[in-house]
DNA sequence: TACAAGGATCTTG
DNA sequence: CAAGATCCTTGTA
């Protein structure tokens, strides 16, 4: 009888992806752990509105009569007998003693539950499906002893003992802890041992069997984390369970690719932004308690980023193998730019526009271009919902290898790298920086650098276009054809690239760069650098100046006031500059 | 202490 | 040679 049970409470515990996912959002901010908020600090409201719109469509999915999940972590016991013929049920449901799960009206015991939901929905951000669509792939046919299909698999507890994840916050969460369990599960044998091995110690204190483990006594009590991931056996429910939804071979396949160090500002922002938590002087959960330390915490963001964009990348391979189009919006003519709203549009059971060419006469490349203000003018009921898509589109595509696009795309690259050579266009070393590459410390640098180099542009030039004009002055002002930069940086440091082109780049991509450097009046081209020192940083790397300091940036941004490409505001302000009109349109 | 301003000189492409 | 990088001094908030 308590073998369920005790199945249950271990599987919970110990999931790996609960677990790095509690671990994730205790280690990040906490604004929705705290206040029941759905965006992150610190996130850009585009990602805020991805997660949003996740969340939505996880939603629909996770309640959708007969829903399509194989199992549904939220249905309470009575819920699930209900869905679920009686001789299967009861195959099963005597052993089962529901009386010791915890009451769904029992307090939650623990700050651990302040679980932050942005964060789980990140992971399914990208698509509704794909969970779907793995568990049919990777396992067509799950042979569990117990339940005869994965749609009646397992009776999902009244809500999980472990303290990771809680109904009330998220079913997803619940839903991974319940996939999770996979092969980096734990050893079943702990709990039950005549001597309990560490692993049990750990797990019981999840399972509030023993109080938690302060953080100071992360040395004495390994944690789950550890547990986990150096006692892999191959139980055999283990393995059925993981042929119903790989997630954790997945996560294994992420953490291989992890060599990559795929950037992903905006996840990587709203998993690690501990900003909230400081102003509001919210005390950070102790993660070191069951996680083992900040440092690893933080490392283990990867799998959850490279598998939220493997799963965005899916779902874009899908609809553009659909539509026909390019991965890269920025390829779009105006008519694929169509098809993608429409498409979206009824991916998100949105409204469908009728007159939709006429609110978008734009290519692609314009429409990455548009604000998140811009899509709800035009279309205020979806408008928000479609600029956070084509957010993670960019995001993906950004995260995919020049090798993976097509040989169109690799020749336009080519072609403007080569015709940047000739002085025609933008310099090659043209890419859109990301500040998220200084966030790291300088011992990084070596592998940011590998990962700076494979960004491509996550927006276009027309708002960092060079002036037409020449400085009033008469000034020798470079003066490259305006050519969207879609190319991206051709290696070489991209030393050729003035500063006043540099600091354009940064701000034309407030969402990677805004807590940087920003626009304060767009129209006039006044703009305040937010922190000077990464500005700073990040101007020295493009230039391959290590010692680069604000000093010498705001030195070099002095000279462009005789110059005629920048001048001193009216009223004068630190930190802040303004282009001279040419050079900031 | 951080930043602004600007002179002088050196380095780089 | 242009554009920065670097170093410096002085002043301000």
């Amino acid at each position: 009888m308590a073998e369920w049970q005790s199945w249950w409470r271990r599987k919970l515990a110990l999931s790996p992806v609960s677990e790095l996912l509690s671990s994730s959002n205790s280690s990040s901010n906490s604004s929705s752990n705290q206040f029941g908020g759905s965006k992150a600090p610190g996130m850009s409201q585009s990602a805020s509105q991805a997660v949003r719109q996740s969340e939505m469509e996880y939603e629909k999915m996770m309640y959708m009569p007969g829903g399509e999940m194989p199992h549904s972590p939220q249905l309470k016991p009575h819920q699930f007998q209900a869905q679920t013929p009686p001789d299967q049920y009861s195959a099963y449901a005597d052993n089962f003693d529901l009386s010791l799960l915890p009451q769904e009206s029992a307090p939650i015991p623990t700050t651990v539950f302040q679980y932050n939901a942005p964060q789980i929905k990140v992971e399914c951000a990208w698509d509704s499906q794909p969970l779907q669509q793995q568990s049919q792939q990777q396992s067509p046919q799950p042979a569990i002893p117990y339940p005869t299909s994965g749609h009646q698999l397992i009776p999902p507890p009244a809500y999980p003992h472990s303290a990771y994840p809680s109904p009330q916050s998220s079913p997803l969460q619940s839903e991974f802890a319940a996939y999770g369990f996979g092969r980096f599960g734990g050893s079943y044998d702990s709990l039950n041992s005549p001597s309990p091995s560490l692993e049990a110690v750990s797990i019981k204190q999840e399972l509030h069997i023993l109080p938690p483990s302060p953080p100071e006594s992360n040395c004495e009590t390994p944690s789950p984390r550890s547990s986990c991931g150096e006692s892999i056996k191959a139980e055999p429910l283990d393995a059925e369970i993981e042929g119903l939804i790989d997630l954790n071979s997945l996560l294994q396949q992420q953490s291989l690719q992890q060599d990559t160090k795929p950037d992903h500002q905006l996840l990587r922002e709203c998993l690690e932004d501990t900003s909230f938590q400081k102003r509001h002087n919210l005390k950070p959960l102790a993660l070191e308690s069951f996680i083992g330390g900040l440092a690893e915490v933080r490392g283990d963001f990867e799998p959850v980023i490279s598998l939220a964009l493997e799963h965005a990348k899916r779902e874009a391979d899908a609809i553009c193998a659909e539509l026909q189009i390019s991965q890269d919006p920025n390829g779009w003519t105006p008519a694929q730019v169509h098809a993608w709203l429409r498409s979206t549009l009824a991916q998100f059971r949105l409204p469908a526009v009728a007159d939709l060419e006429l609110h978008f006469c734009e290519d692609g490349a314009a429409l990455t271009l548009l604000s998140e203000e811009e899509f709800v003018l035009r279309l205020p009921e979806s408008g928000s919902t479609l600029h956070a898509q084509l957010e993670i589109w960019k995001m993906a595509y950004a995260d995919q290898p020049a090798h993976q696009q097509n040989p169109q795309q690799q020749q336009q690259q080519q072609q403007q790298s080569h015709q940047s050579a000739n002085g025609n266009l933008w310099p090659a070393s043209y890419a859109m920086p990301n500040l998220d590459l200084d966030y790291n410390e300088d011992s990084e640098d070596d592998e940011e650098m590998e990962t700076e180099a494979a960004i491509t542009p996550l927006t276009t030039s027309s708002s960092t276009s060079p002036p037409a004009a020449t400085p009033t002055n008469g000034g020798a002002a470079p003066q490259p054809a305006t050519k969207r930069p879609n190319g991206g940086r051709t290696g070489g440091g991209g030393s050729h690239i003035h500063l006043w082109q540099f600091l354009k780049e940064l701000l034309a991509s407030p969402q990677v760069n805004g807590t940087a450097i920003r626009w304060i009046d767009r129209s006039k081209g006044i703009f305040k650098i937010e922190d000077s020192v990464r500005v700073a940083k990040l101007w020295g790397r493009r230039k391959n100046r290590p010692a680069m300091n604000y000093d010498k940036l705001s030195r070099s941004i002095r000279q462009y006031y005789k110059k005629g490409i920048m001048k001193k505001t009216e009223r004068s302000q630190r930190l802040v500059y303004q282009f001279c009109h040419p050079y900031s349109q």
